[in-house]
DNA sequence: CAGATAACTTACCAAATGGTAAGTCTGTGA
DNA sequence: TCACAGACTTACCATTTGGTAAGTTATCTG
């Protein structure tokens, strides 16, 4: 039953700091919330701190495994980001509390996010790699590679986790309405990237 | 005094709630920083909650004004978006908070989000007619208008308000920065709109 | 069977939080 | 000058917060 426990507070924290934010949740009604006492959680992550931690490697090694995946490096062109931009919207549609906690990290920085930054350093030093090839090889635009990336990582995941924008648009975030946004955003990108 | 007191707390609370985040906040904290008790805010504001509610009226303000301005009808095609672009970079970095507090809103929804919504969806529906005008005419590529503009939405708000990613691709989010990302955006803006 | 260890719970606690009640001071109009 | 209202402060308060200390129970080991 140990184990067991750690994983799903784990998830649960993952949802709660993903979905509502760290200071917004308490480990009290996340304890409430798995039917043990804060204490258990305490037990198993000495502080909330501790905790937060834990969950952003968890975050990270999720985001590894659904975008690690569609990165395959034998497909290349536009292909590669087609592949991307749908394991990421995959992710925001099943799994949208490790967006949102890539979101948190990412604004709010703080001591713990020196893991999520650095895994992210990787794969945009990767991407960026990517894109100069692209661009080299006259399949891509050229754009400063890094300000490029910056406006794709923002445009897809600011469409894959905005649903209050969605609404004010009069869209309503289902699954439908993001499958269309999914196509939509892939062929704003193409039009965006490829070269003429 | 009353009348600019008020105002200093409306100018710490949009500081704090659009930079730090609502639960984040406390009044005393917020008091301290002014010179003042936290019981001098509630005099003037009865609840946190209603000074959430005139901090998103003040900011919604400032969005119109910022905005506003850029978005003068006459202006045509791509330029409309080039000039819209421009002025949200130019809020972003004067007052990052502005920005801060409307992600914020957007993302939390709630109780008080009901007026920046409603104004958010103004602005957004005149823009999708702008949108949708322009494809008419042939000057921007014909793409769902909601779903661009959700997509260009993001990408600016993204890269005006994400300085961890900035980092995390290895780029200071100073004012050089900035200025560059801005560059780079409306050229990847351009790209992705203007019809071939 | 003894006892150690892992996985908890019960019982607290100090600090911080948003909020109420009751004063205090200062200017202003009658 | 005197009442009075506006703009606060001082004094509290109940609740919630993250966290500590001390059990308790079950399982595994020698």
């Amino acid at each position: 039953m140990a184990a067991q426990t750690r994983e799903r507070i784990l998830d649960t924290s993952l949802a709660a700091f993903g979905l509502r934010g760290y200071d917004s949740t308490s480990l009290d009604e996340m304890a409430t919330e798995l039917g043990i006492t804060k204490q258990a959680i305490l037990y198993h992550f000495s502080s909330k701190e501790h905790l937060l931690t834990a969950t952003i490697e968890l975050a990270v090694a999720e985001l590894g495994s659904a975008l690690g995946g569609a990165s395959k490096p034998q497909s290349r062109g536009f292909q590669r980001i087609e592949d991307l931009v749908r394991a990421t919207f995959s992710l925001a549609a099943r799994r949208p509390e490790v967006l949102g906690l890539v979101r948190l990290v990412t604004r709010q920085g703080g001591v713990a996010s020196g893991e999520l930054a650095s895994a992210m350093s990787v794969m945009l030093g990767d991407a960026v790699r990517f894109v100069e090839a692209e661009m080299i090889a006259g399949r891509f635009r050229r754009l400063e590679p890094r300000m490029l990336l910056l406006a794709v990582y923002s445009a897809v995941i600011g469409v894959a986790t905005e649903p209050e924008v969605m609404r004010a648009l009069g869209l309503e975030p289902d699954l439908r309405s993001l499958v269309k946004a999914r196509r939509e955003t892939i062929e704003f990108l193409r039009a965006a990237l490829i070269a003429d």
